[in-house]
Parts: structure tokens; C-alpha cells; sequence
DNA sequence: CGTTCGGTTGATCATCGTCAAGCAGTGTGG
DNA sequence: CCACACTGCTTGACGATGATCAACCGAACG
């Protein structure tokens, strides 16, 4: 069933019942991903790719052999918006285990001609991903290695409360020390030293793939976190019950 | 005339002729702004501001009283495209002397909703300034202060020479060290000492707001700089001459 | 003439990267 | 069952990058 990818849309803007029905009716094949591979890769078109269960981010490979992560995203992301004109410009990694449902590519431009309604939403879909793409700048630029970590597992933590996929101030987060570096910026050891500092002082714990908030008001504070920023991640999809029965 | 407008969509994908047409008789209010001064604050919504001449920056103000400054907006660029739907989540900031052209918040929306074809184009810019943040993003999280510095004067240089705004290895970049300080994520100070660097090296100059580029093979090199990226960018505008007759 | 702004310089210090080594867990082949 | 390799985590020592503090200079401006 398309319902969650429905719902995806919807929380960006609210879609026509003649979109509604196309995207119900149209096709949606379901693929699992083992972590660490590729979701999307580099120069795919769009196909309407959703993320229904795991974590994965954005990334891309650079020429020295390192790479920069620009985002994670959780269940209910379209991760492939980018390739709907022309080809991705960056890759999209599973972190975890990963369940994605795409339809096809020319399905997708199919619907697409036939309801602008449709295109208003991508298009709102996209520019929300663009702003989460500036305050990850912000903690790129402006913020220290600590503050920029605590931001990030605010981030995950918080997003995934919103998906009722954390419990008891847990959730899952599958990354080893090599993705947080990447994607904050700085070296594997020194996310280390930095977890670790986080974990002494109380405010979270990352062990394992999952991560522990302690204290979420000082890491929100340490961090400079404002959930606020989140907003249209803010309405609840419930991806839980929705997988159950879809 | 409204025909830089129609030219600057038309590189993202080409516009049918009756978006031309409407696009052609649609208001275009002129406005002039001195350095300094906001060109779209925040919160504002999409009035289809196009930067017709001078250098402009996105910007957020942070809380700590610093800023982070997401790229540079040359003549031809659409910069309140983050407002299309929502209000816009950062502001633009005049660096030198501009001249914003803009219709109205609701012939924009009518054409919008007359025009699927207008959106479309519309959305293939967001995704083209998307992927410029990313960029901007492996800077800020993989590049030396040295290589952010070179990166973005080869930036600033390219986007106007390919817009015949540069001559003789020089163009305007009106832009002070703190400028550059919030754009990379260094301390003014800091700024100082780079592009100290970069001219005792005989790569480029920058002052009084005035960019020479020295030598660009070196400077390209030491920034990483791959003018492919910039691909949308390519297409010549011309605004010189557009501008003396439009 | 004093003030402000932007650029410049030096001294000092914190942050963070690099290098090196060791350890635990896991899987693999003998 | 044991060596071995491999991956990810951990720690310490050291050094480089870049921030902070402080001061001065020149130009523009009132």
C-alpha cells in the first residue's frame, strides 16, 4: 500500500484526491538494504524513492578519498528529489538496515505531468530540504566539535520521537564514529574524544548503533538545538503502525 | 523588459512560450539597494526577486550575534526562491551596490497556478541552488581555511566571468574580510592571514572590493575549485549588455 | 579633529588533526 | 580449536590550524 508515501507528501502541503488516487494506484516496488550499501546512487534519476524503515544519509564522495555527509534521513523521506530533473548529484547511503519503496521513474513523470498539485509538493518537499541542508551549514561553520555533535544526536533523537521510533529516551542511530566525522567535519578520533565527553558529562551515550539521551536539556542546549527548526518533520507520520499494516 | 527574467529561467530547462508571454507582461517593480542593506529579510515570501546587477549573499543571523553566510547570488539569480511556499527561512544581503527586479507576490502565484511549466523550471533552480549548498557544504566540512578561500574566489570569478562581468583577470567582489570570515566559518583575523597568503603567493588579490586573479590554474588547484559543478551557471547570460538595454 | 571602519600585525592559546599503538569483537581458514 | 585478519573503539603524544586578545594604521567622514 502507498499510504505512507501519501502521507509523506501530504504533511508538506496537502494533496488533491486526484493525486491522492494516483499515488495510491501506482506502483511501488519494496527493497531491502543491507547497511553500508547504496541506496541511490550518484546520477539516478528520481523514482520516487521512500524510505520506510532504517536510517540512511546523503553523502558525497570527495576526489582526496573522504567524503561529506550532508543529512540524514529518517522513515518518510523521499531521498531521491534531487535526480527529478537531472541526475543526483550525490549519493544516499544505508546506515542501517533499510526498507525503500520507489515506483518508477516513468510513472513518477507520468503523474508529474498529469497534476501540478503533485509537482507544488515535491517542490515544497524539496526547498524543506534545502533549509535543513542550511542549518546543517550553520553547525558546519559556526559551531564547535562539540556543540556540532550534540546537534547532530539532538537531530536524530528527535526526529525519530516524532516518528514514535525512540522509547524511554533511546533510539536507534546504526553509525560508526567514521560517519559522525564525516558528517560534522572533523576526524574519527576526535569524534571520539567527543562522544566521549558527551557520555561523561551526562548528556547522551552512543554505543553500539543506538543512542542514550541522559540529560536532553542540556544537549539541547550544548548543541544550540531548536526543534522548532524542524517543523514539517514536526506532524507525526506514526511510521510504526504504518509499516505494521502497510 | 522582463527578458533577463525569462533568460534566467530559461537555463534550467526551456519555458513554453506562453510562460514567456506571461512572464514577458507580468509587472517587474525595479529597486535599488545600497551595500548592506536586506534585499528579501527573512520571512518573506516569493516575489520572484531577480538580482539584475551587484552581488548579493544568503545569510542567517544566529542567535550568538555571528552570522553564516550559504552562498553568493550574481546578476541573473533568482533569490527568494526559499519563500515560494513558506516564508523564506534566511535573508539576502546586498553586498555592493544592487538592482532587484520583482513582480508581485500574487501574479507570481497566478502564473504559478496558469503555468505548470513555470514551477517546473522554478523547481529545477531550487534543486541547482540545493546543489551549490552542498558544495559550499564540503568547504565548510573537508577544505583547510587556505582552500575555502580559493574555492569561493574561484567561485565569485567564474559565475562572472561567465556572465562577461570580468575583464583582464578582475572582477567586483565587494566584500570585506568579515564577509568572507562569516561566509567560510573563520575568524576575520584569520581571513586576513589567508588572503595574505594568497596574494604573497602570486595567486589572486583581493581589495577595495576589487578581485584580480593571478593565477587561476594555481588558484583552481589549491581550492579544489571544478568549474563543472557550476554547469547551470554556464550558459551565458550576458548581463552586461542585457542590462544597458532591459 | 576626533570617530569609525576596515585592514594589518604579533603574541598567545585552544581546538582539532595526525601518528602510533593497543584492545575487543567477529569472522575465516587451517 | 586456534591463528589470523579485519573492523571499530580507545588512548596518549605531538603538532598544526585557526581563534582570541590587543594594539596600531590609514582612509573616510562628520
Amino acid at each position: 500500500m502507498n499510504r505512507l508515501l501519501i502521507a509523506s507528501l501530504d504533511r508538506f502541503g496537502p494533496l488533491r484526491d486526484s493525486v491522492r488516487d494516483d499515488l495510491m494506484a501506482c506502483s511501488q516496488e519494496t527493497q531491502r538494504f543491507e547497511p553500508g550499501q547504496v541506496i541511490a546512487p550518484a546520477e539516478a534519476r528520481s523514482r520516487l524513492r521512500l524510505l520506510a524503515r532504517g536510517l540512511a544519509v546523503k553523502q558525497q564522495a570527495l576526489p582526496d578519498g573522504g567524503r561529506q555527509i550532508f543529512g540524514v534521513a529518517t522513515p518518510g523521506d523521499l531521498i531521491d528529489l534531487g535526480g527529478l530533473y537531472a541526475g543526483l548529484d550525490h549519493e544516499v547511503l544505508a546506515l542501517g538496515v533499510c526498507e525503500v519503496r520507489m515506483t518508477t521513474a516513468h510513472e513518477l513523470r507520468t503523474m508529474m505531468r498529469a497534476h501540478p498539485n503533485l509537482l507544488a509538493a515535491l517542490c515544497r518537499a524539496i526547498l524543506t530540504e534545502a533549509q535543513r541542508q542550511r542549518d546543517w551549514m550553520v553547525g558546519l561553520g559556526r559551531r564547535t566539535a562539540l556543540a556540532r555533535a550534540a546537534n547532530l544526536l539532538c537531530e536524530v533523537y528527535w526526529r525519530q520521537t516524532a516518528l514514535r521510533l525512540a522509547q524511554d529516551g533511546r533510539c536507534d542511530f546504526p553509525a560508526v564514529q567514521a560517519d559522525i566525522a564525516d558528517a560534522l567535519g572533523l576526524s574519527v578520533v576526535h569524534v571520539h574524544r567527543v562522544l566521549r565527553t558527551l557520555r561523561d558529562d551526562g548528556l547522551a551515550t552512543l554505543r553500539n548503533g543506538v543512542l542514550k539521551i541522559d540529560d536532553w536539556e542540556g544537549l539541547t542546549r550544548l548543541g544550540g538545538f531548536d526543534p522548532e527548526r524542524l517543523r514539517p518533520q514536526r506532524e507525526t507520520l506514526d511510521i510504526a503502525s504504518r509499516a505494521a499494516s502497510g
